[in-house]
DNA sequence: AACTATAGTTTGCTTTACCAACTAGATCAA
DNA sequence: TTGATCTAGTTGGTAAAGCAAACTATAGTT
């Protein structure tokens, strides 16, 4: 979107690809979709019902049926019906779920290093202040 | 990947999400995919070759013959035989496809505009800065 | 002319993601 | 309690994304 009059959206977009490129290499090195990965992520401190998990996605409930069955057979991800409510599952992570979300980060990480390399030690430090775990936005 | 050490890291991986989400809504409202979308805002300042495009977006030059194909049916792209070589191809905007493009580009920035509310014009400057186009790593 | 390399296309496959229809368990009302 | 309704998740059908492999046609090379 180049005529974009505004340098930081086209700055943000920019980067949100160069991002998602990274995402999108790691994850298929070991064989997971992006959106895979980011369940990986989301469940690392969390144990949702699937419609709790379509709605940090964003995506609807039938398309994460499918997601999780797969991550399942994968042994990624387990299925636990909810105490509560009959008609609910959570889904959790497996321990093999957990070592690929856990080495994933990393390898994230390191990619995501070249893409900051040009910052000194205090830009950073601004960068990740002024990105800090938005104050008013959704997260 | 919430343990991630590094916070910027962190926070840009967040970001490149919510900077996704706000393209995949526009994408979406236009009836076009997030990949297409990309497609119309390369191709806003130029007229690469099916294989050219197809190293812009990192995929196969298979994904892009049937990516094209469904923006040259919707009207939205156009193929031009290359002088230089008989076998090439050469993809454009159509003129709905450029007023397509620069609508989305302003959905965009409308979009990602909340994301960066919290900031002062000088943070916003700073920001814009740090992230300015890419002085060593690749575009 | 014959080989080889390259540009795109086509076919077949899996995954993604939607919608609509459905099942089963919850919830509310009478 | 029974019945109406709502909600959680699944299933089936569809379109698109994206890869790999096989193929066509043009370039380039020897």
């Amino acid at each position: 979107m180049p005529p974009d009059p505004d340098p930081l959206v086209d700055a943000l977009v920019r980067t949100a690809y160069d991002v998602m490129r990274v995402v999108t290499r790691v994850a298929a090195s070991h064989d997971v979709s992006v959106t895979q990965m980011r369940v990986l992520g989301i469940l690392r401190d969390r144990e949702p019902r699937l419609s709790e998990l379509a709605d940090y996605l964003g995506l609807d409930k039938s398309s994460i049926s499918g997601l999780v069955d797969r991550a399942v057979r994968r042994g990624l991800l387990a299925r636990r019906p909810d105490q509560e409510d009959g008609r609910a599952s959570r889904v959790l992570l497996t321990a093999a779920g957990r070592d690929l979300a856990r080495s994933a980060a990393g390898q994230v990480a390191d990619g995501i290093e070249p893409l900051v390399a040009h910052l000194t030690r205090s830009e950073r430090a601004t960068l990740a202040r002024l990105f800090a775990p938005d104050p008013t936005a959704a997260g």
